[in-house]
DNA sequence: ACCTGAACACCGTTCAAGT
DNA sequence: ACCTGAACACCGTTCAAGT
C-alpha cells in the first residue's frame, strides 16, 4: 500500500513516475501532516538519493503544489455534474463529498488552502460550480461571485475543522484527549464497540450538521440575491 | 523600529519581555512569511543565543501560537461593540477591519488559520460576535452557529486572498508580475503617479466588493433563517 | 538523461556548564 | 533563574562526478 524502497536499477533510465513520488509524499502527509513531508523522507520512501527528487520536481514547493492539485483532483465531482438532480442538492452533495475527502486527508487542507488553486483540477471544479449556478438561473457575473463564496465557505470550514484537531502536544488536557480518542476509535473495531462507535457518529453528525447549516445559509443568501430558481433539498 | 541586537548584560536577570520576542517574530513574519520565522532568526534579532528563546516559550509551536493570538488581539474590535450602530453595519465594519489588519500582515493569515483560536483574544472576539447576533434577534443556538459561519467566511476569504498573492517563484509569468507590481506600487509615491495609484485602488476595490458581496450573502442567509431584525446598511 | 556522494548553509531542540 | 557554547539529528538545495 505505501510505496517502500525499491530495487534501484542504476542507470539513466527513469525508474519512477511523478505519481509515485507524489504517492510517497501523500503517504507522509497523511501520517504526520505537512511538517512530516520532507524531500529526504520522500527520497527515502521511494529508494532514491534526496537530490534525485529534483529530477522530478524543480523544488519542494513545486512538489507540494503538484500534490495539492492531485489531492483536489481526487475528490469525486460526479455529484456536481448530475444534471438530473436539483442544483441545491448537488451543491450539498459536493460539499459533503469534498469534506469527506479532506477530513480523510487532514494534512491536505493546509496544502490546498495555501495553494493558488489555478491548476487544471481546480479549474475544472470552478467550471462545474459556474455551470451549477448558471443552471440555478444566475447570470454569469453572479454565478462567478457565488462560486467564489461557496468555495470560500467550504474550504474555510475545512480549515477550521482540521485546525480544531491539531495536536498542541504541550497541554494534554484539552484537545489531546480528542486526538487520543480518535486514535482509540481508529483502533477499535466498530462492530465490537457499538456504543463507542455510535457516540463518535453522533459527534460527527453534530459537526456535519453545523457544516450543512452554514452551507444552507450561504446558499440561501445567494438564492435571494441572484433570483435563483428554488428547488428542494 | 525593528528590534535589533541589544547590549547583553549577562547574568540571571530576565532582560527581555515575551512581547519583545514576539515583536521580533512578527517582524520576520511580515518580511518573509511563516517560513522566514525561525528560532535562530528571532534569537539573532533580539541578541540572544538561540536556545535562550526556550526560556520564554517552551517550543517554536508555542511561540507561533502566542504570536497568532497576539495578532488576533491587534484587530480593532471597537466597531463590533458600537451598540449605537445597526448590527449589520457593525458586522460589515468588523469584517473590513479584520481584512485590513490581515492583509497588512499576510503571513499572519496562515498562522491564524492554523491556530486553534481558543486563546483569550479569540474568545473575546467570539463573545462579541455572539452578542452581535443576539442583538440581531437570534436565539443563542442560532447566534452561535451564525458566529461560526461568519468567522469561517471572513477567515476563509482572507486565506484565499493571501494564497492568491503567493510567490511561486519558479514561473515568473503569472502571479510574479502581480507581486512585482505590488512591490513597484509600494515604492512609487502615490502623489507622483496618480494614475497608477488609482488603478491599484480600483483593483483593490473590486476585490473588496467581492468580499463584501459574499459577506452580504452570508448575512442575508443568516437573517432569513434566524428571523433577525432587518436594518439598513 | 538520470542518479549518486559530498558538501553548504541552514533548522529545532537538548544538555552541561557558567553567573 | 537566565543565559551560553557545543552538540545532535535533522532540513532544502547545489555541484561535480559517474553511467
Amino acid at each position: 500500500m505505501s510505496p517502500t524502497a525499491r530495487q534501484r536499477r542504476r542507470g539513466p533510465r527513469r525508474v519512477l513516475s511523478e505519481d509515485e513520488v507524489l504517492d510517497a509524499a501523500q503517504s507522509l502527509l497523511d501520517q504526520g501532516g505537512t511538517e512530516a513531508v520532507s524531500v529526504r523522507g520522500i527520497a527515502n520512501a521511494v529508494g532514491l538519493a534526496p537530490n534525485a527528487i529534483y529530477t522530478y520536481f524543480s523544488s519542494k514547493a513545486a512538489l507540494m503544489e503538484a500534490l495539492a492539485e492531485r489531492l483536489l483532483g481526487q475528490v469525486d465531482h460526479g455529484v456536481l455534474a448530475a444534471r438530473d438532480q436539483p442544483w441545491r442538492h448537488r451543491a450539498e452533495a459536493f460539499a459533503l463529498e469534498l469534506r469527506a475527502h479532506l477530513t480523510a486527508h487532514p494534512g491536505a487542507v493546509e496544502l490546498i488552502m495555501g495553494s493558488r488553486l489555478n491548476g487544471p483540477h481546480a479549474l475544472v471544479l470552478n467550471e462545474m460550480l459556474l455551470d451549477l449556478f448558471a443552471e440555478a438561473g444566475l447570470d454569469p457575473d453572479t454565478a462567478a461571485r457565488s462560486a467564489y463564496v461557496l468555495a470560500v465557505y467550504i474550504l474555510g470550514a475545512m480549515a477550521r475543522e482540521v485546525a480544531g484537531l491539531r495536536d498542541t502536544s504541550s497541554e494534554p488536557s484539552e484537545q489531546r484527549r480528542v486526538a487520543a480518542r480518535l486514535q482509540t476509535l481508529a483502533e477499535t473495531p466498530t462492530d465490537r464497540y457499538p456504543r463507542t462507535a455510535a457516540a463518535d457518529t453522533i459527534a460527527d453528525r453534530i459537526s456535519t450538521e453545523q457544516y450543512l447549516w452554514g452551507l444552507h445559509r450561504v446558499l440561501d443568501g445567494i438564492t435571494a440575491a441572484g433570483g435563483a430558481a428554488e428547488s428542494g433539498t
